[in-house]
DNA sequence: CGTTCTTACGTGTGTCGTAACGATC
DNA sequence: GATCGTTACGACACACGTAAGAACG
């Protein structure tokens, strides 16, 4: 069994079974990912392709498996390198942040400052994506660190740290009616037309249940995907925001009023995750560090620290 | 990278850092392991071992890391080879058991025949050692499973299935005094020379604590490694034997008496161990399911069942 | 007929073994 | 000087790329 028939086995699937695809991906000939592909079913000794002709469509069972155990296996010779290149340059390489984009327009910035202070030569790479691509990108180690606040925790694979809480503000044009009302409650913005974020994304679901749970449905006309767009049509008068009070800009956004509505909702809980077998290089764990310092921390005190057991 | 140089590596580790031994249990020539040396840490870029001349004595820190991942890779793709081998043929293949004296002499036996007749083509290893390196076999896959009551708690790296608990008998011979007076208390007991298994075997920790607490200390004049040579001083007269009950047979050792102590010793758990991320062969678990169903199990119901996760 | 994968074949790299040299005890 | 390691070199194997052929839409 050689590595590269694990990677080619591995690039295969995640081209979704093109051998040429992967061929390119893997800057090798269509023939080399086939030839490593054969070799290496015809080592495992049964059958790991669905075909149909001569085309592979998916894996059988032992396929499922093998893929499996193929991506681990690499995952654990990038730890290898890892290895090297943190002893080599401790203070050089690549970061890649999995995250979404209320975390990396309004809570990654400053940590993102401190962190190219304390470590000018990693260059840092910000990969956008919805928390259930995150969570894969973490765990098929296309990024070293997913930030966001949901679908970690469902992963095994995925080692969570809870960094900070958050909650949801209202937001609103400054002549608003119901800026004058109080108290803001769900029964009072459920007869609003509603601006909050999509499905999938920054607790969407526990916002609905807040709702549910007293029986209230509420009117949302717009969902988007990131404040932003949020804040935008807001400003068009389409209806009241609520959104992430973390993504409220004191300066830039004083055409809008703020209210929080950390009463009526519960908290949720922005997190950082990582393959739980990774090797994490230094200023990886460093970066980890600086975001828990930098943004409120959950538990004064109980900082997180590397361990190197499972 | 090459599988072929992280084979070297381990076994350069495992063969404590000779080349030479490393190169004949690899069947190579020790030029080839040197050059896979070389190469590898090369890659790494950086020094991976200690040498002293140009003796390769022991490991940095990076290389430490290095032989971890280095084991788990090749772990990895044992698994994957082992998918294979449960696809192709599922009722043949090779189970390595490792176990301590009284395990393999007295509770196997019954579990082995049934096995035997359900895989006959399944071929039985049977390894011996003391608890401590039977968890270290598990965890380096030198066996696949490990069965015995102590030591494999404490690793993290084991998956371990409780499958029955046993506790402690006294063995005398049939004329002993001992065996006229009741109740049996520790007490009486440490007024007799006593027999009992070696520290670190079977529950000795927890047999000495019973006395303790009492503020008793037993009077031990032989420890052995296993129950024969417990059973065969006793039957010399030299002590009363205190041993697992399971190891008492009722036919062959009638020339002896035997009395329950279970009022006075806790419980003892015999437990199967594995690799947590070694793939089990459908033959593998079956012996699991028989192990468990065929002594006395825990807790009727809970039967243990196979799981992909972690 | 273009796309996709396979088979066939040549070339260059790589890996192992033999052999000679160097270091350490 | 015996053991253990590295370096040097040659034979063989292997993996990739090119090119041509076969299956599918």
């Amino acid at each position: 069994m050689k590595l590269r028939q694990l990677r080619s086995l591995v690039t295969l699937v995640d081209t979704r079974f093109s051998v040429s695809r992967a061929a390119k991906e893997l800057h090798l000939v269509q023939p080399a990912v086939s030839q490593h592909l054969k070799q290496l079913e015809e080592e495992v000794g049964t059958r790991l392709f669905v075909r149909q002709g001569n085309r592979l469509t998916g894996l059988t069972d032992a396929g499922e498996k093998v893929v499996h155990y193929a991506r681990r296996t690499l995952a654990e010779t990038a730890s290898i390198l890892a290895v090297g290149r943190d002893h080599v340059a401790e203070d050089r390489g690549v970061l890649r942040i999995g995250t979404t984009h209320t975390q990396a327009r309004y809570v990654l910035p400053p940590v993102i400052r401190r962190f190219s202070m304390a470590y000018p030569e990693v260059e840092l790479q910000i990969h956008q994506g919805v928390p259930d691509q995150l969570a894969d990108m973490a765990v098929h180690d296309t990024v070293d660190l997913a930030i966001c606040t949901e679908a970690l925790d469902s992963h095994p694979a995925l080692k969570v740290i809870p960094c900070f809480r958050w909650n949801r503000c209202l937001v609103a044009p400054t002549d608003h009616p119901v800026l004058s009302k109080r108290p803001l409650t769900l029964e009072l913005l459920s007869t609003y037309p509603l601006i909050t974020y999509v499905i999938g994304f920054t607790g969407h679901g526990r916002f609905h249940d807040s709702f549910a749970r007293v029986g209230l449905r509420p009117r949302v006309v717009l969902s988007a995907a990131d404040t932003d767009v949020i804040k935008t049509y807001v400003r068009e008068g389409l209806g009241l925001g609520i959104m992430a009070c973390l993504a409220f800009e004191a300066g830039r956004d004083d055409d809008l009023a703020m209210r929080d509505l950390s009463h009526l909702f519960p908290w949720e809980v922005t997190k950082i995750a990582y393959a739980r077998e990774k090797y994490l290089r230094r200023f990886q764990e460093e970066f980890i560090n600086i975001f828990q310092a930098g943004t409120q921390p959950m538990a004064r005190g109980r900082k997180w620290q590397a361990s190197t057991g499972p």
